[in-house]
RNA sequence: GGGUUCGUGGUCUAGUGGUAUGACGCCUCCCUUACAAGGAGGAGAUCGGUGGUUCAAUUCCGCCCGGACCCA
């Protein structure tokens, strides 16, 4: 055991540096394969991060939070999973080597590009790695992986095909998301709204054989008009009553529409006739499929206009737009236009306007099962509770189904192929994943329907999300073999104890896990869900590129040490958005001073390992007991993860507990038991701060206490010491009080006080106050000192008073502010009622006509003589 | 536009049907041999606004204002 002494003040420097290269090289966190109890292994699922760029506060904060768990539960629990992914297999990490490399993915091969991916991902990867490792999360770096790796490829190619042999999956054509950008189908929950300059165009269109010569329609988007195919209007609507089962010709291209009804038109905007193109937007698709219109493809898979748009093809869609809008008004179509700005949906990864494109795509049910997946919602924990509520609303307000192929180079292909005579899917062997279609020979020589001996390779991957939404199955080493068919590898981890999650991707992820997970094993993935909030700017603002307000990681930690950085991570409830608050770090910076400079003291009152004594001092054991209450407490809270009160609780004892009181009784003490109680009470500070600050605990730890990590030391339980805490709390009273007397007459803290009275309940403790006020002689009064008291006031106990006399309070409260009352027998008579003595305490005022000072507390008056 | 949620001293925050917690900052005093990045005191809040329920509302309900998120 080491006995090494601590000197000087803190240097977090130093000392930050030091442990972060200790933990990850002596594999301080790495997780025991050999357990197989649930309950020992706090397992966490971790979502592995984006490779889309550096490393922001929202990681730093959600990993510090995560963090917290797991430095917890590996204490208290004995063992802690904690993984951690990397998800670069998407259009993000795509887009990201595009933007670093300045290139386009469609200059490349497919293999020579994914080359590229991996490359520029790895620096990412790498510096990403360096930065969490920094900030001291206690992941174990023997457990990662990256959701591109060939073991995660064979696991989500396993998921594709499970899914469909439960019937869960299908292709279909029809109308997806398009970014023409990054040239893919994409899902709904990839599109967000974007502020967009636009025009309303009022444009004419000539009516063949009707009622009338010309109809108006207003549009945004008069590119599209060569895609038009249908006019509406709205059954109910008088001013176009006359119109339906005409036809309009469409102006510059020609074609004949017909105009039809239908209730989804709005009668309160425009002209009430509307276009219908295939397709400008979702109104577009419902028509196209109730009405079975004719499909007119006028932009292609990258926004060029195709054949449809005659004149225009080739174009871009803003070049068209613009040319097209021209050509209509030198032609006379052009009523009016009017600039506006309107919110439009763009891809979240490039920002690109989307745009809907019929296109053969695979797709996971999920309309079918929604009650099944609420239910498997309720099942976890969530914390905070309300969190549930966005799972409820997204999962009830669900639309579509879950579109998973991708026309990008980058991701893990869709393991099929298609028979090049019938169309028949061929899928792989389980055994055989991963595949590649494009390299790899389908399993059969000939198609099993059809004889034919060609097929088609599936060109498409699959979505990011179909991938990271299998993580629990990637950390728990799920797989499938012949004989045993799906098993995990450890199996104890499944389900997780807690998947922390951003309350922004419930929605998604989150939602998507939970659905793939319950299918394949039957059992929601997680026990419970911690939801974190968003760090905002100083000024509780969103931090946003656009409004350059964003902080920068790197900055803050170069100026402030981890550990007061987590101080301040820990200063959120649960669930709740935070502030960037430098005020809060500080103040964690102190802390890790003041745990330093107690430890410095402690260390030289107290032998390293002092002998259990057979009695304790008063104020020794009353220090144990408080502290086995503090533990409880902090305990709870962490189980809760409430870590804001946890931080809160243990600072304040600690502080002004334990340093302020105690540690300056301790300086005094003679008992025997004081070394021991120092001792025990500062390893058990360390352990229980070790969760939040884990370097300077880890520092002191090891140096006072010997080389075994504190991190995997087991957390600190109530040991049961008895103690009159009411004596010792009015101990504490009588030695503030004579503080404040030395205080309030110039005199040094360390000022010799000759003699003091104490009348109260401080049996056991005189010691401790003379000792630490040095006091010469204290003497216990056993009946109050001479004093006289005066009725100051009435305080009454609304609680009880309310229900009791309901609207009479108003009265009884106005006398009593007037003095218009008496008390008798003690019972106060006021308002012309009576109040009993539960009813109510007089306030007294006490005066004192004895010799020296007299101070009231309390629980006790002390007079200074 | 709809839903969820938050709004507490200058700043950040706890909390609750009975008059509000702590931290930072500010003011006064003290270099007491772990720590002046410390200690002892003090000032500072009509609990976003407005109606309602109630003996009593910061707390419950309605509306409004402001922020955030989700969904249109």
């Amino acid at each position: 055991m080491s006995t090494d002494d601590i000197e000087g003040s803190y240097d977090p420097e130093a000392v930050e540096s030091k442990w972060r290269g200790h933990w990850v090289n002596d594999g301080t966190y790495e997780y025991d394969e050999s357990n197989t109890d649930p309950n020992t292994a706090y397992s966490i699922d971790t979502p592995p991060p984006t490779v889309s760029g550096s490393l922001h506060m929202g990681h730093l904060y959600s990993h510090i939070a995560q963090d917290f768990a797991a430095r917890y539960h590996r204490m208290a629990d004995g063992d802690a999973f904690f993984p951690f992914g990397y998800d670069d297999n998407g259009i993000a990490s795509e887009r990201l080597t595009e933007r670093e490399l300045d290139i386009r993915h469609q200059d490349y091969e497919r293999r020579e590009f994914q080359e590229l991916c991996r490359e520029v991902c790895q620096e990412y990867e790498a510096s990403f790695t360096e930065e969490i490792q920094e900030l001291g999360i206690s992941i174990d770096w023997s457990n990662t992986y990256k959701t591109i790796e060939p073991r995660v490829q064979r696991l989500s190619q396993l998921s594709f095909l499970d899914l469909y042999e439960q019937g869960r999956e299908y292709k279909q054509r029809g109308p997806a998301i398009w970014c023409p950008d990054c040239e893919t189908a994409i899902s709904q929950v990839e599109t967000e709204d974007a502020e967009r300059d636009a025009h309303f165009n009022d444009i004419t269109f000539e009516i063949v054989d009707g009622p009338r010569d010309e109809v108006t329609i207003a549009t945004t988007r008069p590119e599209l008009i060569p895609a038009c195919v249908a006019m509406f209007v709205h059954p109910d609507d008088d001013r176009t009553d006359d119109l339906p089962g005409a036809t309009a010709r469409v102006p510059l291209f020609g074609h004949e529409v017909q105009i039809l009804e239908d209730e989804r038109v709005d009668m309160e905007k425009g002209t009430g006739v509307v276009m219908c193109c295939t397709f400008g937007d979702q109104n577009d698709i419902e028509w196209y499929q109730a009405h079975d219109l004719d499909l007119r493809v006028a932009i292609d898979e990258s926004g060029t206009m195709t054949e449809e748009a005659g004149d225009y093809a080739g174009m871009s869609t803003h070049e068209a737009r613009e040319t097209i809008v021209e050509d209509l008004d030198s032609a006379g179509h052009l009523v009016s236009r009017e600039a506006i700005v309107h919110d439009v949906q763009v891809h979240e990864r490039c920002e690109t306007d989307i745009e809907y494109r019929v296109t053969d795509q695979w797709y996971v049910e999920m309309l079918d099962k929604t009650d099944e997946y609420l239910e498997a919602g309720r099942e976890m924990d969530w914390y905070p509770e309300k969190m549930f509520t966005r799972y409820k609303h997204w999962v009830e307000g669900l639309e579509w189904d879950w579109c998973i192929s991708r026309q990008r180079d980058s991701g893990i292909p869709i393991p099929v192929w298609y028979c090049e005579s019938c169309d028949e899917t061929i899928f792989p062997e389980k055994a055989d994943l991963p595949v590649d279609p494009l390299s790899d020979e389908p399993p059969v020589v000939e198609c099993p329907d059809c004889g034919h001996d060609s097929f088609e390779p599936e060109e498409d991957v699959f979505d990011t999300w179909a991938t990271s939404s299998l993580t629990p199955l990637i950390n728990a080493g799920w797989d499938w073999s012949e004989e045993d068919g799906f098993t995990f590898e450890n199996p104890e981890l499944y389900q997780f104890d807690l998947r922390p999650q951003g309350h922004d991707i419930i929605s998604f992820w989150l939602f998507h896990t939970v659905v793939k997970c319950y299918e394949h094993t039957g059992e929601v993935p997680f026990e419970s869900v911690l939801i974190n909030g968003h760090v905002l700017d100083r000024d509780r603002r969103k931090m946003s590129k656009s409004k350059g307000n964003g902080i920068d990681p790197r900055e803050v930690m170069d100026e402030y040490p981890i550990d007061a950085i987590r101080y301040w991570a820990a200063s959120t409830s649960v669930g709740e958005d935070f502030p960037f608050n430098e005020n809060s770090m500080r103040q964690g910076e102190k802390l890790l001073q003041k745990l330093w400079n107690a430890s410095k003291l402690v260390d030289s009152l107290a032998d390293t390992e002092p002998a259990e004594p057979d009695e304790f001092a008063a104020m020794d054991e009353w220090l144990l007991a408080s502290l086995d209450d503090v533990i409880e407490t902090v305990t709870a809270y962490f189980e809760a993860h409430e870590y804001a009160k946890a931080r809160d609780e243990l600072r304040a004892f600690f502080w002004h507990t334990f340093c302020d009181d105690y540690l300056e009784i301790a300086k005094q003490s003679e008992a025997d038991s004081t070394p021991y109680t120092l001792r025990v009470a500062h390893r058990r500070f360390l352990k229980l701060f070790a969760p939040f600050v884990p370097h300077v605990t880890e520092e002191l730890h090891t140096t006072l206490y010997g080389d075994d990590s504190v991190h995997t030391l087991a957390w600190p339980e109530p040991e049961g010491y008895e103690s009159n805490r009411a004596a010792g709390e009015t101990a504490l009273e009588v030695i503030s009080a004579l503080r404040g007397y030395k205080t309030d007459n110039g005199l040094a803290l360390n000022a010799t006080l000759g003699d003091v009275a104490v009348y109260g309940d401080i049996e056991g403790f005189e010691d401790a106050i003379s000792g630490v006020m040095h006091v010469e002689t204290l003497e216990r009064l056993d009946e109050a000192p001479a004093i006289s008291t005066e009725v100051a006031g009435i305080d009454l106990d609304y609680s009880k008073v309310g229900p009791e006399f309901g609207s009479k309070v108003g009265a009884i409260d106005s006398a009593i502010e007037t003095g218009e009352y008496a008390v008798s027998n003690g019972q106060l008579h006021v308002a012309d009622e009576v109040l009993d003595s539960k009813l109510f305490e007089v306030e007294e005022e006490r005066t004192f006509a004895g010799e020296g000072e007299f101070i009231e507390t309390e629980n006790a008056v002390v007079i200074v003589r």
